[in-house]
DNA sequence: CAGTGATGTGTTTTT
DNA sequence: CACATCACTG
């Protein structure tokens, strides 16, 4: 038998109740991965279900790969033949049997957010549509809305409704959208789900397949489905209605993407006879944080309605920080961690979160001035560089000749002297013909003068020559002949700058990830490998020990650590001044909530008096959520500096920061070595005793002026004293 | 056709 | 302020 004990009574109920719909609204932090794992395990050890019968489904791919080697744990190797998937990853893998019953060819590509704007802006440039309003940024995400509706309502009254005005031609560019990614036999991450939903709508002989195989599906983050997932769901679990769904209402902060809060709200609707369980208590934080949490969260307007408790009644209260402006904030993230490592918490313990992106910038120069390790997640991933796109382009070409768009990527990439004119004119004889542009290239003479008709030759070579020369290789050395074969490495060695080598090396990472994945995945093929690519993101890669991470609001969701910093807790900030003029600072709210909950131990809200925004400063008052937690629940650390009265002479804690920005001439981390005399921005100069570790791991031990530390090499402001 | 400099523009969150 | 796009020159 399995045992349970470790589990609370309602946990418990959760994993033994294998019949029928089961909906579990899960608190932050209350055991819901624990829950989902051993219900998974119990289906197989005490149930006898077969794994191959078994759907779970999650949203992100790292969320997937530890509910998978957490069962694994809980049941031996059987796991393997679970199904564990993100929806998208999982219709892309249905889809490459099935693809075909609905027109598609099975090798078909997945375009990525920034090759779907390309398409759009091409669209809007040969419509001459370009305009304010029609952006290729706004399209997408009417498109983006549109398709994800459209499990409710076609995508012509949807954009009729949301379109006021310009609906006409937004119609127009929807339409050639549609029609331009069918003709590169390409789909776009909407299509991959609304695809596989038509497969299963207009084929009863793979719907009942797939109905049948799955015996149990289970879904996590329920709260953030759309219409699209939901209708897959219900169809996917239609036969057996053993359906299990794990969310927490709270924490639905993807309603701009489409997920509806009301799949989670009116599940017991949906679904006949629904046993409700409610997972209330947390094991995470203590309740000083919780209070926080429930303060923040009982303003919401539309809750299912739970409070979290938790049996660790004591601890820090959240602390508030007011600071002057932002490079100050930073500042005091930057002493304040420090203080906390050298108090014996590890870096790996303490996480910074911010509500978008452009905060980190700040945060990380004052975190390098401090010497203090970290790993940004996010922002801009390992694969959307140029170089790596542009090597994902000729893969792309190569496994689906009729992606255009990945092919004009890359037709002059290399320069090979093929211009915009040649370009449009190859666009226009193809576009004619109906055929692609890679074919097209042959009939080079027939729209061109025989000088650039040279060049398009030039370029066919290029592509036969890495055709030829990649056959019957495997993905890494097929890698390694686009590499090669197109010129692109030499294009770069020419350019002999060190970002091209950086480029260089990453490209070389890159030919590295598909000798790893063809070596896991030994059954893969070129287009399984491009799919992985545009599925996964930096999101998923694990955090480096030994470093502070930083990241957004969003991307901290499922995720916990002892100490949370919560920066630029602002109006116009956060809630966002989007969201304050859309009225949607519900969101905002959860999204706080969210944040608030990662703690576990220590918690601090910093806001800034004034902050320069695009240009200028800013002077911007508390976050609402501030004001929302009642003052006694918080440890106030500086009193807010006053908004309104500038003139008036700032008294306390005004920050001198020791070091401003000095452009730091940093040192390889390679060329440091026991003996040596280093500077240090902060500490000032001192001598290494020793080195330990490897690469962005290499620690120095250094005696400073005022005593021995230890920093990473590749983090530390040093400079060798010559 | 490619490379340079000037002008303008627009800002969240992500599978 | 950063970035993209545009116009101009070589």
């Amino acid at each position: 038998m399995m045992n349970l004990d470790f589990l609370s009574d309602v946990q418990r109920k959760a994993v033994t109740t294998t019949k029928g719909p089961v909906l579990v609204l899960a608190g932050a932090g209350s055991g819901k991965t624990s829950v989902l794992t051993n219900r998974v395990a119990y289906l197989i050890k005490e149930k006898g279900v077969s794994p191959a019968s078994i759907l779970a489904i999650t949203f992100t791919n790292k969320a997937a790969r530890e509910m998978r080697e957490r069962i694994e744990k809980l049941t031996g190797a059987a796991a393997g033949d679970i199904m564990i998937s993100t929806f998208h990853s999982m219709c892309a893998r249905f889809l490459r049997y099935d693809a075909d019953k609905i027109g598609y060819d099975r090798n078909f590509t997945i375009y990525d957010s920034a090759d779907c704007k390309t398409v759009l802006k091409r669209i809007l440039s040969d419509k001459q549509l370009e305009s304010n309003i029609l952006t290729p940024g706004r399209c997408m995400s009417v498109i983006s809305a549109a398709k994800n509706a459209c499990a409710k309502e076609a995508p012509e009254n949807y954009i009729e409704d949301v379109c006021e005005g310009y609906s006409e031609d937004m119609k127009a560019v929807y339409h050639a959208y549609t029609e331009r990614l069918r003709a590169e036999n390409a789909m776009d991450f909407d299509d991959l789900l609304l695809n596989m939903l038509r497969v299963l709508e207009e084929d009863p002989k793979t719907r009942s397949y797939y109905t049948n195989k799955y015996e149990y599906v289970l879904v996590d983050e329920y709260q953030d489905t759309n219409s699209v997932q939901y209708a897959l769901v219900k169809i996917l679990s239609e036969k057996h209605g053993n359906i299990f769904v794990v969310g927490d209402d709270d924490q639905s902060i993807y309603a701009w993407r489409g997920a509806d809060i009301r799949n989670i709200l009116d599940f017991e609707k949906d679904y006949q006879d629904t046993t409700v369980i409610k997972l209330e208590q947390n094991y995470r934080s203590h309740e000083r944080i919780l209070d926080a949490a429930n303060a923040v969260i009982s303003k919401a307007r539309e809750r299912k309605g739970k409070t979290l408790w938790s049996a660790r009644k004591e601890g820090p209260k959240p602390r508030v920080y007011t600071a002057p402006n932002e490079y100050a904030e930073a500042e005091f993230v930057a002493k304040e961690i420090d203080r906390l490592v050298r108090e014996g918490k590890s870096y790996a313990d303490i996480s910074v979160l911010y509500r978008m992106h452009t905060q980190s910038r700040v945060l990380e120069e004052k975190l390098r001035t401090y010497g203090i390790p970290y790993q940004v997640y996010g922002g801009q991933s390992f694969y959307e560089r140029k170089e790596i796109k542009d090597m994902v382009a000729y893969l792309t070409v190569l496994e689906n000749e009729q992606a255009d768009t990945a092919f004009l990527r890359i037709v002059n990439t290399p320069k090979r002297g093929i211009g915009e004119i040649s370009i449009e004119k190859l666009r226009n004889y193809a576009q004619e013909r109906g055929m692609s542009l890679i074919d097209a290239m042959e009939y080079a003479e027939e729209f061109i003068g025989s000088g650039a008709s040279g060049k398009f030759s030039g370029c066919i070579q290029v592509f036969r020559d890495i055709r030829e020369m990649s056959e019957g290789k495997s993905l890494g050395e097929q890698m390694e002949v686009v590499f090669n074969a197109s010129g692109y490495r030499e294009m770069l060695l020419l350019q002999d700058s060190t970002e091209a080598e950086t480029k260089i090396e990453n490209i070389e990472e890159l030919i590295n990830s598909a000798y790893t994945f063809e070596k896991q995945n030994p059954e893969a093929t070129l287009a399984d490998f491009l799919a992985s690519i545009s599925l996964i993101s930096d999101m998923d890669t694990t955090a480096e020990e030994g470093s502070v991470t930083l990241m957004t609001l969003h991307s901290a969701k499922g995720l916990e650590f002892d100490t949370v910093f919560l920066v630029g807790m602002e109006e116009n900030v956060f809630p966002s001044r989007r969201s304050i003029a859309e009225d949607k600072v519900d969101e905002e709210r959860r999204l706080c909530y969210v944040g608030i909950t990662r703690a576990k131990q220590l918690l601090y809200l910093t806001n800034c008096a004034s902050r320069n925004l695009y240009s200028g400063s800013n002077e911007n008052h508390p976050s609402r959520f501030l004001d929302d937690i009642p003052e006694g629940m918080l440890d106030i650390l500086a009193a807010p500096a006053p908004v309104r009265r500038a003139k008036e002479p700032k008294q306390t804690v005004v920050f001198k920061p020791q070091i401003e920005f000095k452009p730091q001439v940093k040192a390889d981390s390679a060329s440091f070595a026991v003996g040596m005399e280093v500077e240090h921005t902060k500490f000032g100069r001192g001598a290494i005793l020793s080195i330990s570790g490897e690469g962005t791991q290499r620690v120095a031990s250094i005696k400073f002026p005022d005593g021995e530390r230890k920093m990473f090499l590749s983090f530390a402001p040093l400079k060798i004293v010559e």
